[in-house]
DNA sequence: AATGAATGAGTATTCATTCAT
DNA sequence: GATGAATGAATACTCATTCAT
């Protein structure tokens, strides 16, 4: 606390910012450590069966401590489903950045990695779709945002390749929430194509048909690789 | 069954017989009134918020009579989307159908019904994905097959199609599953693509991704309406 | 329900009418039943240490249905607290009226039967000091209603003392107040006085001390029983 | 007691000895700091709503600390009846004696100094009635000793003017209860008597009220400024 | 067939208390 | 002495389901 020394004030504040930061890593993954347990119950049993102390066993803590970190079974759910996106968003655009100059070679990168995000985790992703009607609009508010930040840099490949010629002239916004549908495809019907085939051959199956279409005539050679 | 007239046994049968049909005509129409109701108040709420007694209210009767007609609330459920499930199989067949012989354009007419269809019932179109996890592995069975019957038009326009060399080879398994994925869509992000254009243009963007890959280049003028 | 007869209407009314005061009656007689429970337990542990459990498990009924009669927890505090109260001012005014018509009379026979309420029902009596601040402002002023009201009767008595020049000019709102608070010190302190005398004389007791000093000394001879 | 240090044996005792004062004086200060705190916090919330956590905030402590001076809440909360009543017995004597001889002088400082320190804490003052329940047997009986000695002054002031034959013979005790139970009766009603008067006249109606009754006839001139 | 009162298991949430630091 | 993270028992309230009428 505020302590009466006059003098080792300096030397206090870096000791207190010290004790703060070890306490926010503390915070953090105490965060992690629970909301991992969250996904991994919700995979199992979806988040209306899951208690909140079934939550506590998996994650090995009491019942308790998980209204120290969230502020109550929805805000688990909301905390899960934001971190999930966040995943996405941070992984997506290093993907991109690594595939080079090229809007349809970015895309193509981008909707790959997002496929095989998704693969990882594939129960995970669906909660965002099976769960959105459980929160409240402001949480949804601030789900819709990170789903248009998350998107946006695959939004940006086409909307360079469209300026550059390469795509047709289309509706960005829908294609590109498009190729977000059809890659959570991999989720939602896993079931019944995931013994056919494979995340890879799902994801360039699924980019032949999205850029088959909008790559103009005379640009199809140049990607022929990608639309064989 | 075990009627209570004791005295009119011999002119029984003809009459029983009658009577068997008007209760299970009575039995239908309580059925429907149910399912009705369990739809609007889904609409409303959801699944899990939906009480029995909130049916009860909505339909007009008591508590203790739903389980007359159903088993129990997750049994409302199933019935609730197997009942518009078979909406969708049993309009979609009757509009391709009208659209002649050529295969693409009865796939066109089946796309173009289906998006109606589910922007008719876009709450209830979204139960199936939403809560199919609240369903036992038997309902759930019943479902996907409802869903493979339901799609069996739209698939085989797609193969007759391939088989007469207007599309190229394809996995139409895949292809099927993303048409009725992209209709799905107009449910799903209703809210953000319902202010920019109704139903029919959607149908007419998504139907153009779809095919402009498809459909071979001798094809293209041939369905140069749809492409453009 | 709304029967498709058409001609015994007339005789369908009746019915429901007889059909809803049975209704009503056994509306009443539960409440009844959870109120007395609710009073029984709460005598023995208080009300915050009373859980609907034990409520229930002294009802003889679930604790679901506790649910159907009152709105929650404090909800069953304030129809207690209520029920408390009504019985004083259904009680009082009778007592009352049988006193004849001088107000000192009848202001004493109001204040014996108020003692020997608060003496049936002692610690139902102490709810209203101890748990007021539990319930809601709304609910507290309610409470507050209804003290006024019951002790409407024996403020009239003293401002018709008053106005016969029977006691002196004094502030009634105040004495009634007293006169009340004292009454409810038997309930307060029976651990004390309880030993050492009966209500009969607690009360008699109390009125000499409330009367002794307000009776005009002109009147002091006619009412000399009382102040003896 | 048994402090860890080693080698200043001999120095030792009286050192120990300042170090103990300094010791039970923070000790003393903490609690202080910690009690007011809780007639504070319970001023606001009550005993029931109040937390260990509102209590350490409001005392701007940690929740551990508390267990360090209390045996825990109910402990509190027993430490501040107790200590409230320790106010009470501390300023009564002083105001009594400070009155001179004539015991109903006496009298009627003390029920004024009660009246005053009632209405300075007035929440406080309740919290005898409200939670009495709550406490154990062991802490009842406590505060029943406490109210005992407490009202002594009273009491005596009361027996000396029966002696004198200043008052009636009257049952002493109850007299001091009604006295007490009158003064907590301005806390208990503030809410409709603290518009219209303040604690000075409520003392003197009540005064008027006790001793008018009580004083006997040939001593009423001596004391006509205490009955007007 | 229809009602709705009654049940009671299930569950999110709170909070006094402990204890490692 | 002091902290506050962690515990876990306690409990109000909900609601699917049953069943006497």
């Amino acid at each position: 606390m505020g302590s009466e020394s006059g003098t080792e004030c300096t030397a206090a504040e870096p000791h207190d910012r010290v004790d703060e930061a070890v306490r926010a890593a503390r915070f953090s993954s105490r965060r992690r450590q629970l909301l991992d347990a969250a996904v991994r119950v919700m995979e199992r049993t979806g988040y209306h069966r899951m208690s909140m102390q079934s939550l506590a066993d998996e994650a090995r803590v009491s019942v308790g401590l998980i209204y120290t970190y969230f502020g109550g079974k929805q805000d688990v759910l909301l905390a899960t489903v934001i971190d999930i996106l966040e995943a996405f968003r941070d992984r997506l655009e290093p993907a991109m950045t690594a595939a080079g100059d090229d809007p349809i070679d970015r895309f193509v990168a981008g909707f790959r990695r997002y496929a095989e995000i998704i693969d990882e985790n594939r129960d995970a992703a669906l909660l965002t779709y099976r769960e959105s009607r459980t929160l409240t609009a402001e949480g949804r508010a601030r789900i819709k945002e990170l789903e248009v930040t998350t998107s946006a840099p695959l939004r940006s490949a086409l909307v360079e390749a469209v300026d550059a010629g390469v795509i047709a002239e289309c509706d960005v916004d829908l294609v590109t929430y498009d190729a977000l549908l059809l890659a959570h495809g991999w989720a939602l019907k896993h079931w019944r194509f995931g013994g056919r085939f494979g995340v890879d051959q799902y994801a360039r199956a699924q980019l032949r048909l999205l850029l088959g279409g909008l790559i103009v005539p005379e640009q199809r050679d140049r990607y022929a690789r990608l639309l064989a």
